[in-house]
DNA sequence: AAAGAAATGTTAATATATTCGCATTTACCC
DNA sequence: GGGTAAATGCGAATATATTAACATTTCTTT
């Protein structure tokens, strides 16, 4: 498993958080989205040191720069959601499905619903022919 | 939005994680499931600010503590399921549900497909009929 | 090329987290 | 009751995180 994530601060954790929600992000960006952010000085500091521990990468852009994960978000998302499941889920996934279609801060369209139903009928299929394309 | 966990430490947010999976806990059980545990006299010392904290809360069994979350998990889970689905999935169940369903460390029965559909079908039935049911 | 503007790099002070040894309490046994 | 075992409480040393001022670099304009 990877470990890596969990030795982040606090601080480090809203900055990662920030930059998987909005792709890249320069110093600006993560100051005004972080809570009780803290000076401009402080957040270009973080981000350096999360680029030192390999977490963030950054390119120039014009003068300035700006900075994306190193890990793909997708990878990432499948991390965070894989230990959400572990910690309060069991390993369940039906749990989780519920949970998530029992949120009352979202409204669900029928049409949502079609489209979750889709997801699991293509499931079903892929499960019935255990594909392998280059065969 | 509930900020108080995010101001957790490494540490305390791994012991939070532990108590979550587990219900309740005690010291030695936190301590066998950290990663690189530390002394056990350090573990009880994060779990006594944990409580100051208001994070916990423990009784007495025999003559020793069990500890459990102040929240309950059912909300706590509700939570971490809405960060990650607002850092990672920009809020869309949708894409929750596939990357779910293509996790490949998990293996889906079909009747574990048959269970996720019956919740989406009552998923839809209760926006059908928003009213509570027995009356 | 010099001056000014706008960015990043460095460093250091302070606050918080992490660690654990030792003191203290509590229950039990003889 | 006194002694021992097994737990918790306290306090202090160390490491890490957080903060931001100031120095430096880099680009732009005249």
């Amino acid at each position: 498993m990877n470990r890596t994530f969990k030795n982040l601060s606090a601080r480090e954790r809203q900055i990662m958080d920030i930059v998987y929600a909005r792709g890249s992000v320069s110093a600006f960006d993560v100051q005004d989205a972080m809570p009780d952010p803290p000076g401009y000085s402080t957040v270009r500091t973080l981000l350096r040191i999360l680029e030192t521990k390999g977490h963030l990468r950054h390119t120039k852009q014009g003068m300035s720069y700006i900075y994306s994960p190193v890990q793909p978000a997708s990878q990432a998302a499948h991390s965070a959601l894989a230990q959400v499941m572990h910690t309060f889920f069991a390993g369940n996934i039906e749990r989780v499905v519920a949970t998530l279609l029992s949120s009352k801060d979202i409204q669900l369209t029928p049409e949502d619903l079609d489209r979750i139903s889709t997801l699991v009928e293509q499931a079903r299929q892929a499960e019935k022919a255990p594909k392998d394309p280059e065969e």
